[in-house]
Formats: C-alpha cells, sequence, structure tokens
DNA sequence: CCTCTATGTTGGTGAGACCAACACTAACCC
DNA sequence: GGGTTAGTGTTGGTCTCACCAACATAGAGG
C-alpha cells in the first residue's frame, strides 16, 4: 500500500539519494552512539592515514568545506581525539594531529561502521557487493575533480 | 593529489553517499532552472500518477514528513501546480489536485531530470547501467518498510 | 616591493530528513 | 451513545551535510 510513483522508482538518481538516506541512517545511528558524526571519521580516517596536516589539506582529501573543517576540528579537539597547534614552519597554518585518543575512537567508530556497512548491503551476495561496489567507484570516480 | 582516505573509499556507504551527493547536484542544477526542487517533483509525480489525495498520503507515497509536505504543497499551490481544497466528504483532510500548469512543469520537470541522468551515469554501458540499477533496486527495496 | 595565492575563521544559505506538540476529526469499541 | 484511539494538518523546531562570501593574514612569485 502507498506505493511510490514509478517515475521515481525508475530513476537512478531516485535509487542512488535514497539509499543513501538509509545508509546515512544506519552509519549515523553508530556513529551518534560514539557521540561522532561523518565529518569527525573523515578528519580521523584522514589523519591516521596521511598524518598531520593543516586543515584546508584534510578538507580537500574528505571532501569537506575548510569552514565546516573548523567546527569539526574544533570539536575533536575539544574530545581530545585531536591536537591542533600552528605549524611551526609556517605562521598562518594549524598543523592537526591525531592524538591516542583520536586513534583509539577512530578503532572503535570502525567496528560501528563495519556493522553498518553488512546491514547496509545485507540482502545482496558476495558477488553482488563486489559488482555493485565496482560499478559504484567507477562512476563516482567520474565525477571526483581528481 | 590529496587522496582520499583507503578507509572511505573502501565503505559501501561512503561510495553512495558522495554519488548521492553528485546526483544531488546534477538534479538540483536542472530543478533550480525550472525555479523548483526535489519535494516538488515527488508530489507532482504522486499526483500525476494516482490522482488527487490528501498530503498525509502524498507524504507515505513521496517518503516526505507530513510537516514538510505543508511547506512543499503551499508553494506548489501559490505557483499555481496545484489546487489545495479541503476534501467534502472529510472534515479535517486537505484534497490536492494536479493542475494544467502543474501536469505541464511535471512535463518540463521530466525532461530536465532525464539529462540529468544520462550525465550521472555517463561513463556506464547499458549493460552496467542495467545492473547498477538492479542492484539498487534490490538493496533499497530490503531498506522500504513496505 | 607588490601582487597573487593559500589559509583559517566567521557567518551565513539551502536541501533534505526528522521529531514533538497541538487542535481537531473520524473511526472504533464497549 | 460515549469514551478512547487513530489519523490529519499545522507550527516550530533540530540535525547533517554541502556550499558560499568575506576578511585578515601569511607565504610565494614576479
Amino acid at each position: 500500500m502507498d506505493e511510490t510513483p514509478q517515475r521515481l522508482v525508475a530513476k537512478p538518481s531516485w535509487l542512488i539519494t535514497q539509499l543513501a538516506v538509509h545508509a546515512r541512517r544506519l552509519v549515523n545511528d553508530g556513529f551518534t552512539a560514539a557521540g561522532a558524526r561523518g565529518y569527525h571519521y573523515r578528519i580521523l580516517a584522514a589523519l591516521h592515514e596521511f598524518g598531520p596536516t593543516s586543515q584546508a589539506r584534510l578538507g580537500r582529501r574528505c571532501r569537506v568545506d575548510r569552514s565546516d573543517i573548523v567546527a569539526a576540528v574544533n570539536e575533536l579537539a575539544e574530545a581530545g581525539f585531536v591536537d591542533r597547534a600552528p605549524d611551526p614552519e609556517h605562521g598562518r597554518r594549524n598543523r592537526v594531529t591525531l592524538t591516542p585518543n583520536g586513534l583509539h575512537q577512530l578503532r572503535h567508530m570502525d567496528t560501528l561502521l563495519d556493522q553498518a556497512q553488512d546491514a547496509l548491503l545485507s540482502p545482496l551476495s558476495t558477488n553482488d557487493r563486489q559488482t555493485l561496489i565496482h560499478l559504484l567507484t567507477r562512476v563516482l570516480a567520474h565525477h571526483e575533480p581528481q
């Protein structure tokens, strides 16, 4: 009952954006349990993988606007997950560093995130998941500025 | 340069939500050219496909909260795309109807939307598009309350 | 030296999804 | 029939995410 219009269901953009709603809900349910949100995970992940950097670079890596990085780093710094200090060899730049507590939080969020991935793709076989990931990666790569 | 963390790229939820960003951008660029937004299209499409209904039912069909339907129907009614009148056989309910102008706007948005779909999936062959749509439909169906 | 670019920061906007509360109506049940 | 329950429209919020304009300031390049 209360069927959704064929005009919507047939559009790839509908499928993707609606599925993104469910994905975000699953992920955020986990993250809020850890007192965090998406931007936090992106930043912690980038710091762990590439080491300390400036906020601007962080934003470019995580696809987050530099003005939004400010707020997110504020929150992470206040929680002790990140350390923000002026870059010694550059007056204007900040140097954001992952703290041990931040690494711990990152690992915690990782397990929460893995559960969400599983819940998200539960109806698909391992093979189907692979093909879906492959196709999505191709399409996304095409739209990333690179 | 400025690579994105592997932790993100490997997550299906990242692929889906990031692709949804691009999808929304493509779609909205078209819609704003028509002075509209996503909610408007959903409502017009539902009215065209299922005929006049109440706002609550409209919301259930389009996956839009009933409080958000109020604002969207306000905008559509002010533009003359939709007619809102109290349901004669139900004191509380409203009866929302698609006007001729609304149908015209729907058709206009349809062509804009088709262009966006094409731009979105441009890197994929017809076959790959089919598979992607099929997989997305399956996953989405699993998460819809039905 | 002067211009151009990059950086951090503040303060907005907008879409979309969602929630709580209220007034009121309809439908249901005893 | 009367009281309870469920549904409807509406107001007024919240949150996340994405994005933009402006500004002060620092570094890099000519």
